[in-house]
Parts: C-alpha cells; sequence; structure tokens
DNA sequence: CTGAATCCAATCGGATACTG
DNA sequence: CAGTATCCGATTGGATTCAG
C-alpha cells in the first residue's frame, strides 16, 4: 500500500487544507473549465449551466483569495472580464484528471 | 496538455458526477482515513475531530448508499461496528493521493 | 459504543431584478 | 457584459441529550 504523504486527519492535515478550499458545489467544476485556458465570466456561468450569479461570483472571489485563480478586467465597455488558473491553480490538474477518470466509471 | 476524459461541464460531466457525492466538509477525510484500513464509528469521530455524531452518521450513510464503503455490524454488546471502502472506494485513492500533494504544498 | 433525536446557527444555493 | 442586491428555501454543520 503506497504510503500517503502527510499525517493523520488533524486539524494539519493535508486533506482538510485542501478540502477547505476546495468543498463546494461548483469549485472543481470551475478549475476543470480553466484547465482549457482563460474563460469570461459569462462563459463559466454558460458551460456551468445553472450556477447564479452570485454564487459564481462567491466562488470566483474566494478562489482568488486562494490564489487558485486569477482575474484580468479589461477596461472597456462592455466591460471584459477574464478568468485564469494560477500555477498553483494549475497543480490541481492530477487532481481533477484523477476524479474525471474516476468519475467515468460511476456511469 | 493532456487531454480530460470525458465531457464539458455539463449535467454529465465525470467531474459532476464525483463531486456530487464526494462533496461536503468530512467527506474526503473519511475515505482518506479509511485508505488506511477498517475503522470504527468512534475512531472515525476521534482522528476527523470536530465533527458530530449527528454528521457522520449522515455521511457514512451517504457513503454507503454510494457503495464507496461497507459497514460491519457485529451482533455484540456493546455494540461494535466497522466501516472499510468498497472497490470503489479504494478507486479513490489517487484522488486522495494527488489531493494530499497538493495540499502540503500549501503550508 | 453506536448512533438517533432535537434544536439552532450559518452557509449554500437558486431565482429574480437591477446597475454601471 | 459582469456583476450586485435581495429574498427565500434547503442543506450543512455544531452542541447536546438520550437510548439500545
Amino acid at each position: 500500500m503506497a504510503k500517503i504523504p502527510g499525517n493523520p486527519c488533524t486539524s494539519s492535515c493535508p486533506i482538510k487544507r485542501a478540502m477547505d478550499i476546495l468543498d463546494g458545489k461548483w469549485t472543481m467544476l470551475i478549475i476543470r473549465d480553466l484547465l482549457g485556458g482563460k474563460k469570461r465570466f459569462g462563459e463559466l456561468r454558460y458551460s456551468l449551466e445553472g450556477v447564479s450569479p452570485k454564487m459564481l461570483t462567491q466562488r470566483l472571489k474566494q478562489l482568488e483569495e486562494e490564489q487558485i485563480i486569477r482575474k484580468i478586467s479589461y477596461p472597456v465597455m462592455p466591460p471584459k472580464v477574464e478568468y485564469e488558473l494560477t500555477e498553483k491553480g494549475h497543480q490541481l490538474r492530477p487532481v481533477i484528471e484523477s476524479l474525471a477518470v474516476w468519475g467515468n466509471e460511476l456511469i
């Protein structure tokens, strides 16, 4: 059995740290979308189909604070805003990929 | 860029399927614990430190319904109950491992 | 020991309307 | 277009008590 890095599930457990950030219905879906490249607010809203602007804004804001995504605002009219993953965000790719593999087996 | 299996983030997205099951503050922590082998209710309650019996019961029940864990009740007094991962649950190991790697880099 | 029951607060999340 | 504001219900989660 492969050893899992880190300590047992106490408050300093790496899984706990990760999930405190990644928890939430939409978070992983946002990251998955952004792994495909920069996306605009409306694009995310569309591809997540069902998310309310409130929740999308809330999650994007939190992910930005955690420095997992970066927000790029263009000072134009009408407004144009793009979101992209930071390096820290890109490092979530293995997580998303293994999740996708598992999710695919569910059928 | 490696291709992520599955479709875009619609209702049939594998990530969405996965997160519908794995969402929640404690779920991943339970699975992480059980990757180390069978655990009793009280052991989980202890190692998760802070979880209320209500939530622990709730999550365990859901995970059992999703066939990710299996519950083993011994007809003894006082009661003894153990939880262990099913095959489907064990297949989450890559997810937990990559999460642990990521969580460790946070510091 | 393993929960079930109850009560309550906070957060999540959806729908809608509105603004710069 | 990209949000903000508001209202509301559902769910999560914690604390505590109690039962088999």
